[in-house]
DNA sequence: TATAAAACCACCCTTTTGGGTGATAAGCCG
DNA sequence: CGGCTTATCACCCAAAAGGGTGGTTTTATA
């Protein structure tokens, strides 16, 4: 299997190499590092990488999220937000560009590596017709009590093998409220395990 | 959805009402009990079950293994043993006639139920055209170090949500043993968890 | 029959999950 | 406005699963 293709766009030359070299040695390619947006949109145009990680503060007057509505109006790829503490307008702006994961500074660069695959294969899942996505509509039809938009979200993270510090550390949510959601979930499926709930939406999206 | 109807086989009156009153109060329908293997086999001819619970010892010259062994040949329904601690070779025996699982006495009465459900929802899974069982070949294929038989089956329980402490009772074996195999499996399938160990069985059933 | 593979089991310790309870804040709606 | 739902979080405890190590017995087979 060929390797996938990332771009990085970081402002921090520093950042960009480490993060670079980093992928380097774990069996990711580096398709190219912009330093800009502008330069991030060239190479997304060029040469469309496999997924994207970027930076939301760039010192160019466009930034990461403007780099995301690109994407999303043009380009079917995932992407990661690279952030330092950001303050709640800037949050909410990203959440709304609805990227694959985000990645707090400081991050360990394991955090890097699982966020960067669950983003990749998630996204390749959602498109995977042979492999039917999961369906809420679909689901809900079988249930006596809904699940909500957050706890089907949830719940496909847990469908697709993503761990609860993963899913804290890829959405900014605390384990404890995770732990929160899937209880309730587990109430309305009817099962009392992950495992479980994955087996139950597997037989659910059969029917 | 209506009721599983079971079939109970078991000498001792005391045993089979108690087996009867439970299942009936756990949304299942007890569509007979016969007393020896006569009655079984009268039973089964007229009105095919769900599912079968049989004692292997029982008071005629027929014991519950002979059931199996009809059943196994004219019809293709699910069947768990009862019994209490059985010398080695009947035990052989009993094995070979592949069982659904065991219920060993003394059970409790939730261990009856979960033994029952896994056996009739994976005995289902195996025919469910729509919904591929496991293949072994097929997943070995995608291995550098294939499964074992033995493994293989593990895995086919973990697939369908079984937990350790109920393959155990099933099976005979310690959670030990099961633990033991499952490392292996892990290592085979490079994953961690048992979630993620469905997760990877279903990405390589879709390949 | 020697040898290797497979199946079985135990102990220890850590990590992850699950279950119960209670609480707060934001948004919706009659 | 007041109640309802949703989403968020905390703390505690218990159960289950995972990782490391080392061992014995069975079975297949060269």
């Amino acid at each position: 299997m060929s390797k996938f293709k990332i771009l990085i766009v970081e402002d921090e030359p520093v950042i960009a190499e480490n993060i670079s070299i980093y992928l380097d040695n774990n069996d990711f390619e580096v398709s190219a590092i912009a330093y800009d947006s502008d330069e991030a949109i060239e190479q997304l145009e060029a040469n469309t990488p496999d997924a994207v990680i970027m930076d939301i503060n760039l010192e160019s007057e466009q930034d990461g999220i403007d780099i995301a509505g690109y994407i999303n109006s043009k380009i079917h790829i995932p992407f990661l937000f690279l952030t330092s503490y950001s303050d709640k307008h800037t949050l909410d702006r990203a959440k709304a560009v609805k990227p694959s994961g985000y990645i707090v500074k400081p991050f360990n660069e394991k955090t890097l590596l699982a966020s960067l695959e669950i983003a990749i294969s998630n996204f390749a899942s959602e498109d995977n017709q042979t492999q039917p996505a999961l369906d809420m509509e679909k689901i809900n039809q079988h249930l006596l009590s809904p699940l909500t938009e957050r706890e089907f979200q949830l719940a496909g993270l847990v469908y697709n093998g993503v761990t609860n510090s993963q899913i804290s550390e890829q959405h900014f949510i605390s384990l404890n409220t995770i732990k929160t959601h899937l209880k309730n979930i587990y109430l309305k499926l009817d099962v009392n395990t992950r495992y479980n709930l994955i087996v139950r939406l597997r037989q659910l999206m059969n029917k």
